[in-house]
DNA sequence: CCAATTTTATGACAAATATCATAAATTTTC
DNA sequence: GAAAATTTATGATATTTGTCATAAAATTGG
């Protein structure tokens, strides 16, 4: 990770997307002068399962993807963070360490913001602590909404609403194809899967006509169909 | 639901095991003036999948299951809910309508706490919001873990897991079964498997030695063991 | 206590997925 | 730009899990 500056908070328009939307003037004027700018390379790692975060994340521009590893080592991507995000939010309120690592899934931007500047925020301004206690809530409901998905649903049917999810989260480039580029490893491992059976739904969805594959490029075809297979 | 009155909060034992531990003798008093008992059946629903909560309940006995249904038709117990805890801790930071049903799973004996008069605490006492934050951050924790446990370990696997969890969370009876007493679609329902393939993973424990079943009764044997099959 | 219902159990089979092996294609590195 | 490394692809096969059918056992309700 290399540092920057990247200037001042108050003309940053990725933090509109944030809880951080909810700071006044002077709060904003605060967080320039507590935090650093960082970039960060794909690939590597913002932070690992077991750290105590020292700090609040908040992403400029860049993915990167929340892993989990398991005890018989797969990993699984629990979700991902992307522009305009704030990561590491529940390190604001809890001292734990954390459970899963950030890693980028593409080049960077980041501002880190101390621990202690951002929890003075926390506790002085009621709109923002009420932002982040309700994003954490939304995880906790997509966790759940995942824990069921993973339980009870097939790989094709997993395969067909990551497609979806994909879509809605990033969209898609001028092409028309996803714009979040994954290897299949990294589908599969989002999916909960082998990569080699991972690579069979790809084939087996682009000879449906469900997708179109122009190497890692994916687009998506039959968006209704996919919605059904999502279902069953 | 029975209405109850269930007397004084202050000398409720049960209230030490949660967030209402950090209450003092005014904000306790206060409670009592607001909450309503109930007793529950066994079976029944506390609430619903898309039910607006209007309140927080206070578990004083029996156990409650966090179920969430799937398109597909299945269902999936999230977690359990037991003395001590409070059911719905969600609703007070937010106002969405919670996205799991609450099913007693034992008889129970519940105070209810509408929201305003819980809201009005959780925003003049910050120990007992702090509480409430880290309840939710260790839930998504806990899902996240979970996520993970269903993505990518076997039936047999997360059967391991899900006996030793029982046991550590609601212990044994004097027997030394496990006292909290489940169907076998129960077990399903928890570990994310069909009924069939269940009672077949209990046969398959029996005849292993590692648990022993008495009818509905089930005693772990071989605890040891059964933390290596969990890691598998 | 007995009939009805539900739960548990078991067999046979089908479907889904993992694993291992190998090879082609692509990307990276020097 | 060629060699090395990685990613993608595909076949063969084993394993896991689900589904359907049926029956035994246990529980419930009158």
């Amino acid at each position: 990770m290399q540092e920057l500056d990247m200037s001042k908070c108050s003309q940053c328009i990725v933090r509109k997307f944030s809880a951080l939307k909810t700071l006044d003037k002077s709060e904003l004027i605060y967080m320039s002068a507590c935090k650093t700018g960082q970039t960060i390379k794909k690939g590597s790692y913002i932070f690992n399962e077991g750290d105590h975060l020292k700090g609040v994340y908040c992403i400029k521009s860049g993915v990167c993807k929340l892993v989990k590893l398991s005890s018989n080592g797969r990993n699984q991507i629990v979700r991902f963070i992307k522009r305009g995000d704030l990561l590491g939010q529940r390190s604001i309120v809890s001292d734990d360490a954390v459970s899963l690592s950030a890693i980028a899934v593409e080049d960077m931007q980041v501002c880190f913001i101390p621990k202690a500047d951002i929890l003075a925020v926390f506790k002085q301004n009621s709109n923002f602590s009420s932002e982040i206690i309700n994003d954490i809530c939304y995880d906790l409901k997509l966790a759940n909404h995942q824990i069921v998905r993973m339980a009870h649903k097939t790989v094709r049917s997993r395969f067909a609403t990551i497609l979806l999810e994909l879509q809605e989260e990033f969209g898609v480039d001028k092409d028309k194809n996803l714009s979040l580029k994954l290897s299949r490893e990294e589908y599969a491992n989002l999916i909960g899967t082998a990569t080699e059976s991972m690579i069979r739904m790809f084939a087996n969805f682009s000879k449906e006509g469900l997708i179109e594959l122009k190497g890692k490029n994916v687009g998506i075809l039959e968006k209704e169909r996919l919605k059904q297979i999502a279902e069953e």
